[in-house]
DNA sequence: TAGATTGTTAATCGATTAACAATC
DNA sequence: TAGATTGTTAATCGATTAACAATC
């Protein structure tokens, strides 16, 4: 068992968006038959700032680490599974089963963080009814009674822009906590709702103007 | 014909990331029918501080904007376009047509970015020679030859994680620039080559943690 | 012991927000 | 004119980095 809330850990935004990569990391010398790692050493693979990694691995460590030596790496796993809730497992439904949708469907790499989608919707008439990756597609007027039956917490936006906000609306009257929307719109949910957008048209602006800031010698 | 270069406009990694949803949305609103807005608009419908928009907006804009009325959103459009450089379209290559490379290919929205992506690659030999959404797939051998035959600047990895860093490596073999990286792991690449990571689990990290804190009462 | 690594406090850097004069 | 919105400077906030004493 996990110390139940030593403290309300504190930790930045980047900090958390960082957790991930460390516990990959981590699992990745595990399998290679590591017991302990040094955040410098992490630093170094991840490409990151040694002081960043020290703060960050010791704002979520249950243990110090050992000055020369540094931390277990099975407890530090632990530790960042605990701090994400990977072990919570957070049951989710997905609207729209197209490709995007699917992808996500098929992606086994989200249950390592807790999240189990467990229902589908789509408005294509000849997907109703079908199994996709294992999960059953019902049609869009459903969700909010499915979601609000299995008490889901979770929907997954994956539908076109403009029927995006119809789809949040529905998941909210189902009793959703929170949203992850993939659609390139901004929603407009309850304030106690988060949505959380998915943009990888930003990703891929930082990548262009990157490119051709090289290309033309700007920046 | 836009302002070749007036000042090399610096703003904040931030404020680029919100470019694509600035365009986005005054597009929306172009297709409306409306032909001038306000930051305060602007903020109010993206969810976004006023004078952060009004910032972005006249970090990007050629003209200045009118008091008491506002931006012309045609102009304003084409600013940002310009900006993240929308006009020259950058030919790419998809490595890895399992589901998620199948989504990005069958995805048209890159497109409105200036991304093409011109061919894709993958190792399953039941795939090679197929048409995929209108994509050749070639074997993971010719990454290299192809990129150099067709002077491919942008490569975009969805292969499975252990795959991640041989197809890096052949890409940058090909001469490509920039890295799309999809894959769970961090790249090691030469100095001048940009590795733009695209972190799911970083987004699910925050998503869960917050959905978290909210059934417990932490945060 | 000597040296590497730890945890933490203080300084720096970057981005957002508040305040306000200028303008239509 | 009055009022809304603009652009910009200064203050604040948050995150990273530098510095250093403590420790194995």
């Amino acid at each position: 068992m996990n110390t139940p809330d030593k403290r309300p850990v504190s930790i930045s935004k980047q900090a958390l968006r960082r957790m991930p990569v460390y516990l990959q990391y981590l699992k990745k010398l595990q399998a290679e038959g590591f017991c302990v790692v040094a955040s410098p050493a992490v630093a170094r693979a991840l490409d990151l700032g040694e002081v960043q990694v020290r703060k960050d691995l010791a704002a979520v460590s249950s243990v110090q680490g050992t000055p020369k030596k540094g931390f277990p790496i099975k407890k530090l796993i632990a530790d960042i599974e605990a701090f994400l809730g990977c072990n919570d497992v957070r049951r989710a439904v997905l609207v729209g089963a197209g490709s995007l949708g699917r992808a996500l469907l098929s992606y086994g790499g989200f249950e390592q963080y807790g999240l189990n989608i467990v229902a589908a919707f789509d408005s294509n008439d000849s997907l109703i009814g079908r199994l996709i990756c294992g999960r059953h597609i019902f049609p869009p007027d459903h969700i909010a009674d499915v979601c609000r039956e299995k008490g889901i917490r979770i929907g997954i936006i994956t539908v076109p822009a403009d029927q995006a906000q119809t789809v949040c609306d529905r998941l909210v009257e189902g009793g959703i906590l929170a949203v992850w929307n993939f659609a390139p719109v901004r929603l407009s949910a309850p304030k106690h709702i988060l949505v959380q957008n998915e943009n990888m048209a930003a990703s891929l602006a930082l990548l262009s103007r990157h490119l051709r800031a090289r290309l033309n010698g700007i920046g």
